[in-house]
DNA sequence: AACATTACTGACCAAACGGTCAAGTTTTTT
DNA sequence: AAAAAACTTGACCGTTTGGTCAGTAATGTT
């Protein structure tokens, strides 16, 4: 069978092992960090032979250099959640639901992405230089546009920016103290709900705006 | 010459080669992460050898454990900025201050701190569960009591505490990318100070307060 | 001066690590 | 069916690590 089935069923199988390698390596990179992480353990958690994983990945590192690049990407794609051609109200509490989703959903690279700021981004400086710097300045150019077009309140943008991330992120980061100051018990939906509208209220209200509607 | 000048110094001696060690092993800690961090980099950046690290502490762990136990306690003494005698707006006020000049002084504590909570707190869990829990239980009922009095807006207590702990500390422990978008330079004394100014502004009218005076 | 305690350190070691490799199996192509 | 390519893996290896230890120096005590 040489069909094109056969030739994605390859490229699947691949594929397949790479991110069953990926996906644990976040996870063991997330708690334990790059130096601590053992490929090792990499292979139990993917459920691979350790030489197995060599033969995906040639070094750790090309392994952790590929779960914070994904992790970029999520980032990047849910920054367009911060549409200026809406209104700041609308656009910002896009951007803090957005952000507020992912801190719920992918627990484990908002952490390895923390970890790799926190030891000087080693890895990543390059797209802390390129697309990171590129956005932030463009999005503070449409904020500063909305504070002089009397929308919100004079607020330096990037210190706005850095409290949305802060605070969103903090969640994830954080999961762990906010699990043990809640009994224990991990956020229930509707704990998150109130987490998310407590965020968007402060901050919108903190700058002189207020929650249109609920996403 | 058997007087307590000589215990002292004696004393002296030790207490200041363990100072060495820990000032040496919270830098290495922060940048490197536990695992990462080996006995004889820190033993460099103490300019000891390493054996004598050794003769201080018995384990890595042990020096991780007095580095963090260390951040607790000038974390728990910054929350006494936290004077609920005061107002509201004075309270806060004082202590997103204190929190942000922490930031500013005690970097390296604050990111082993946040790296020992996103790995799981495996070495400081007692800490959270005691100390931790009871401060924020007991501040969160104070916040509770403002907002029951009217003196300010009905938010969840906890909520609006996470958002000064990630907002405060999210100025050390992203230091780096705040840096990389600063052109690669540290902040300087004017832009700590629109820093502290803006999260003030932002979270005290968040919450229908306003900043009350320049501390 | 003799003794005791504390401080210091070079040399060493078992364990764990990232990574390799040769020898195998399976799958795809011809 | 046979050759080629891709995948799998146990065994192995050089290096680095946290930690030890015996021996020495310095300091304090009597």
């Amino acid at each position: 069978m040489k069909d094109n089935t056969v030739s994605f069923q390859k490229f699947a199988k691949r594929s397949q092992n790479q991110k069953k390698i990926l996906d644990a390596a976040e996870k063991v990179f997330a708690e334990a960090g790059f130096a601590g992480a053992t490929t090792q353990l990499i292979a139990d958690v993917a459920n691979l032979p350790k030489a197995n994983v060599h033969y995906y990945f040639k070094t750790k590192q090309d392994i952790y250099r590929q779960v914070v690049y994904n992790i970029f990407d999520i980032w990047m794609e849910a920054a367009s959640a911060f549409d200026t051609e809406l209104g700041p109200s609308e656009a910002l509490s896009r951007y803090i639901d957005k952000k507020m989703d992912l801190a719920r959903s992918h627990p484990y690279g908002s952490k390895v992405w923390a970890s790799e700021i926190i030891q000087g981004a080693p890895i990543i400086q390059d797209y802390l230089e390129g697309q990171l710097k590129e956005w932030s300045k463009d999005r503070s150019k449409h904020i500063q546009r909305w504070i002089d077009d009397g929308e919100m309140d004079a607020i330096d943008p990037e210190h706005l920016l850095y409290m949305i991330w802060s605070t969103t992120q903090h969640y994830a980061d954080f999961a762990h103290q906010i699990e043990t100051l809640n009994s224990g018990e991990p956020f229930s939906d509707a704990q998150w709900q109130t987490a998310k509208l407590s965020v968007k209220t402060i901050i919108l209200k903190g700058v002189g705006l207020c929650v249109t509607s609920n996403h």
